[in-house]
DNA sequence: GACATTAGTTACGACTGGTGACTAATTCGG
DNA sequence: CCGAATTAGTCACCAGTCGTAACTAATGTC
């Protein structure tokens, strides 16, 4: 990705690919062209004519051969932290995969667990903690948990995601129980035996559109 | 502010200052040196070794003589809409700005409710309206009613900034007790007489170190 | 067929949030 | 000086939600 360091551009594209492996979040970094063990997030100057969002499909395409199926704006960094790009600022945006997904080939991308990543140079690590976060907390607001599933999946795998983005356990009935008054899956006739065990009923995403149901005033505002 | 178009800045800032009159909320614009009815959100390009964070606190000094007490950077801006600075991409940042604070003096600078805005360019307009839609959904995770609100304020003034944000009325009682439950307020020893009827009592925005009390799941997600 | 294992449901009790009616403290007009 | 009007603040009830444990259901394994 970083391969032409001829001219710095005016500002990079910075993609955060996101994915769940093996029950931990992972992000997709590429092994950069100075260095073998250096790795950096892909990243792209703008080209003519090109919007920021279409700068970052770009990258995704270059990366797996198609645009992800979720991406968000992060956000715009600068404040004189050091990056690949040698450039001003840097846009990020955050992306996420399904599990289940091809690897791209060619060796040059690579899958990091969150707790065991490389050292990335300090902007795209503030970028990338960024993304993570803003994930987190922009989960009851986008269907994140449901972009990083294939699109069919059981009510088990959409509970285990939950988990992993919450961080915290959560009760089998309470959770479908939210899910049944949310209106967010609607129930395929497929059925998926996983080994030992009863099968499993296979749900597709399939927003319905609000109810007005409004509750409560929630004033929880976390620490800050 | 947007006074030396002699050479084009690699991005701009640009601030979006709201604040609440009359119960509704309004931006804060700035006359345009071309043409005496056009209006534009302050801008600014950057300096050398100044963050996009000091850039706009440089801007709302600029305005107001000192920093505002709530700022939070909205994202980058592109995609081929026309903005007064003429460059590419655009960084936008939200600030909130009390009620009764002095407005800037030298007929330069107006405030504008949100139903009475005049003509921007396209791409400021996304920006303001990004801003007011970031503002109105980060409202609880942030404290954003209370940097709306004087040091101090009564309850019912919070009351109704919550519900100018929320466009909804509120219940005092349930605004009350979830307020209590929250740890944001806590009283002052003044009261407030405000002509007819029994005094209010003053409190102010002092939240505490949060209990664990993490409620159930809200699958809420809004629409998409 | 007994048992382990995973999926999915039901029922109950504790707690929360919406609500109307209440009390409290002040101004205003007689 | 007294009562009505007005605004602040609280209480108590109840409908609904959420956490939880115990249950039923369907499969594989021995």
């Amino acid at each position: 990705m970083p391969d032409r360091r001829a001219r710095k551009p005016p500002y990079s594209i910075d993609v955060v690919l996101l994915t769940a492996v093996r029950g931990q979040l992972a992000v997709l970094l590429c092994r950069s062209p100075e260095g073998r063990e250096k790795w950096v997030l892909p990243w792209e100057g703008p080209r003519a004519g090109e919007g920021l969002d279409g700068t970052a499909s770009r990258i995704s395409k270059s990366v797996f051969g198609e645009d992800v199926a979720w991406k968000e704006q992060v956000g715009a960094f600068g404040d004189a932290k050091r990056h690949p790009s040698d450039s001003e600022i840097s846009v990020a945006y955050a992306c996420l995969v399904p599990t289940g997904t091809p690897s791209p080939v060619g060796g040059v991308y690579a899958w990091f667990p969150l707790p065991d990543l490389p050292q990335l140079a300090p902007r795209q690590r503030i970028i990338l903690d960024s993304a993570v976060s803003m994930i987190r907390t922009r989960m009851d607001q986008s269907p994140v948990a449901f972009r990083l599933l294939p699109q069919m999946f059981t009510l088990t795998e959409l509970q285990q995601m939950y988990e992993l983005l919450l961080a915290k356990r959560l009760h089998k009935a309470s959770f479908r129980r939210a899910l049944q008054g949310a209106w967010l899956v609607e129930p395929t006739d497929e059925w998926r035996s996983e080994g030992r065990g009863r099968p499993a009923q296979l749900y597709r995403y399939a927003p319905r559109k609000r109810r007005p149901a409004q509750r409560g005033i929630r004033l929880d505002l976390l620490s800050s």
